[in-house]
Formats: C-alpha cells, structure tokens, sequence
DNA sequence: GAGAGTTCAGGTCAGTCTGACTCGAACTGC
DNA sequence: GCAGTTCGAGTCAGACTGACCTGAACTCTC
C-alpha cells in the first residue's frame, strides 16, 4: 500500500532550452544554455535551468520563469518533456524533476544574456553535466528531433517573417541532413500553413527570395495535440 | 525566485489502464478500471488507481504496483503520460500526479477482479469522475489512438501467439474503423515484425488463418524510443 | 555594362506507397 | 455435396517522394 511521502522528497522543475546558433564554421547548430551550480549538490558542475516548484505556481509558468530567469527570453515554444523521478538521481533528498522543453528564436537568442554562471553549449557536444541533466537533454533532443518531422514546430526558431531558405536551414540544423530546396518548397507550399507576405527579401546577390509568415490558424488534418502551448505567458 | 515548498504540496502517481473487451453488442472496445474513492474529497466519486508516491519507490513501479493492486493483474505495456500538476485541480492540497498509461492483455482482463470499490467502464463513454480524471483519460486516449499508428504496441492487447484477423480487431477498436483485411495483412507482414508460429487455428467455419507471434527482436529503422517499458516488472 | 555566379521558383520523371478491389483456397454447417 | 464464410495472395490506379532540370532575377567582378 502506499505509504505519505515525507519531507525527504521535494519537487523540481527544470528546462531544456533551444535556440539555433551558428557554431565555429559558421553553420547553424542547436545550443542550450546551462547554469553553473551555487550550492551543494553537485556545486560547481553545469545543470539545467530550474527550481524548486512554488506551492502556487502553475508547473508551466514555473518553467516560463526559469527560462525567463536564465535567457531574459520568453519561448515561443513551450512543452512538457517528462519527469524523472528515479530514487538515486540525487545524492541527497529524493527529487523528482518534472521537465520542459522550450524553443527561443534565434536572433534574440544572439542577445541573450550571459554571465560567469550562465553559459550556452551545442547540445550535442555537452559536457559532464550534474544529476542525469546529460540523459534528460539527449531525451529532449531526440523529441525535438522526431517531433520536427511531423509537426510545425520549425518556425518558433524564426521571427515573423522568414524566407524558405532560412526555414530549411532550421530543419537542416535540426535534422542534422541536407535537405532538396525544390522539394522542401513543394511540402512546406502543400501544407498550407505559410501565407506569403507580398515582400521580397532584397540585398542578396541572388534572385531575392519571398518572404512569408505562418499561418497558425489553419486547421489541422489529424486531431490537434492537447497539452501543448505555442507562446506562453511571458 | 523559486521557493522551496511546503507541506501543503504531494505527489501521487495514477494510470489509465485500457483492455479490450466485448461491449454489449459484442464488439471489442476499449475499457478501464476505476476506483470508488474511499475519503474526502470527492468520496464516493469514481477515479484512477493511484496513490502517494513513496520516498524509496520509482515512479513506473508504483504505477504497475497501483495496477496490480486494481486489476490484479501484470501490464503488457507502460508508459509515462503526462504530469498534471494545476494548482487547484485538487480542493485541499496542491496535488502533483505523474500519470502512467497501461495496457493489459485482453483475455486477462476478463478474469479481473471486480468489486464494489473497483469497476470497470467503457473508455469513451466515461462518467463524471473524480478531480481533472475526464480530461486525463481523453488525454490516455489520445495518446493510445496516436500512438497505435506509428508503433507496434496492438499485439499488447493480445496473447502470445494470434492470427492476423484477431490484430486487426485491435486496430479497428483503438481506431474506431474499419480495416481492409487485405491492406491490413499486406502491411503487417511488410514491417517484418511479424513471424509465423507453423500452426493454424482450427474449427472456424472457413480457412484457418496462420498463427503468428510478434517478434521484438528486429531493429527499428527510426531511433528507439526511450523511456518505454514493455513487460515491466511485476 | 557585359558576363559570371548564385539562389529562387517552378516543373518533370520514376519509383514507392496506399486504398479499392478481385479471386481462388480452405474450412464448417446444412 | 453445396452454400457461406474468411484466408491469403494478387492487381490496378492515384498519391506521394526523392532526384533532377531549367529559366528567372539579383549582385559582383572585370
């Protein structure tokens, strides 16, 4: 039978944040920022962003806060990941993390905040980092990565306006693979979600390129997936 | 800034448990098992099985353990749901729940415990339950009837060995469609996941179809999915 | 200012996949 | 022995996808 829980278990939330961030090359990669330890556990390693969750916080907007916290951001892209609850994750008390995912747009993510105790990393070339922090990001990487294929989540990395060029290059980022740019139009047009805003984007010593906005409204085929908010609460 | 909680928050793990059972026209569908809450709040309401976390007990074996202690019996399949976790989904205490999700085999579901605090109802057309259950069993609901599509996961309603007509009623219960038995055969046997036992099922008043068994050995083509459990400890 | 170099935008084509359908095989019940 | 059923295998047309082609439109270089 279950027994109470007692005082020796306490309640976190944390965040995996992406952003896209052009690397050594120059090429765009994915990038999470990370938050130097203050205390002990674990003092001085790299975590995940989070907290202890707030007797009358909603989970999600605790989420929010600590994205807010770390990047000065607000996501435009905001998830529930998992919660990892094993017995031995920390050394001290039982915890258990219920954990987000969070996408930030790319240009504002170039003006993020950072500091001796903030510091952003590719994801996919992490350190050591505290707790399980290196499983849970590699779980939300392998999310992002999947879900990218069948939903409309590519654009949260873009502004308003974006071309398709520069849409391609989010999900080549992600996917980590070249993608055709002819059949990579055809799709994104079929879909019907990209509304074209009439203007070009001009200085390009090529043919300039449309620009185009998303169109959230458009109903989708397949049941819409509950439990997921597209810009949250700043 | 986070603070730490009190002792007004707990933690409790719940599971929408699904077995396919006759309705009473005969056909298959999807039912769960609820509890008859026993205390306030709520008392007398129906529920999900579930219960407090223990300090020293992972999350997934609490859920199977909340299973059994429901149905009696072992789940072919058991995945983490979602963690709700709205500040006023329960009346007295900030309540988080870490819901799992469960499927048992049918012909075992049949021999469930039954009693007067335990009863079984047809997953669609539930009553009204306890605290934000409706919406957390829609939610199972969804996430089997999506997840039944792009996975192999049917073949944990059934037995160790079936016939292809016995998989397709599976499919069409969850999907709520019918199949084309041809199509249905054809891509079944085109996964590969599928091998033949050599023996037949006799005393239908037709052909007797092949036995097959599912075969969880061949590799994937996508990425595994991590943090699912098929046959979990009991 | 003419030509080179680039990407953009739109198209073709072949192979794959999928839904609808057909047909003989193999069993039971009458 | 015939009717009725599902089984198992096959066909066919349309949709979809990856590979490829071509003219359009801009800037840069000479």
């Amino acid at each position: 039978m279950p027994q109470p829980h007692d005082a020796q278990m306490r309640l976190a939330v944390s965040t995996v944040i992406f952003a896209l961030r052009p690397d050594a090359a120059g090429r765009a990669v994915l990038w999470t920022p990370l938050v130097r330890r203050t205390r002990e556990p674990q003092l001085g390693l790299w975590a995940l962003p989070g907290g202890w969750l707030p007797v009358n916080e909603e989970l999600e907007v605790a989420a929010a806060r600590t994205l807010r916290a770390t990047t000065g951001l607000a996501p435009k892209y905001l998830e529930q990941l998992y919660t990892f609850g094993e017995v031995d994750r920390s050394p001290d008390a039982r915890v258990v993390s219920v954990v987000y995912w969070a996408l930030v747009q790319s240009d504002e993510a170039a003006r993020a905040v950072a500091g001796p105790n903030v510091r952003w990393v590719p994801a996919d070339t992490l350190p050591g980092l505290a707790f399980d922090h290196n499983r849970i990001v590699e779980y939300a990487l392998w999310r992002l990565r999947t879900k990218v294929e069948y939903t409309e989540l590519a654009h949260s990395f873009l502004g308003e306006t974006f071309t398709l060029a520069e849409l391609r290059e989010v999900y080549e980022a992600v996917l980590q693979r070249p993608l055709d740019p002819a059949n990579f139009r055809r799709t994104m047009i079929a879909s019907g979600r990209l509304r074209e805003t009439g203007e070009l984007l001009a200085g390009a010593a090529h043919r300039p390129p449309k620009l185009y906005r998303y169109d959230a409204s458009v109903r989708t085929a397949g049941a819409r997936e509950p439990f997921q908010s597209e810009r949250p609460a700043s």
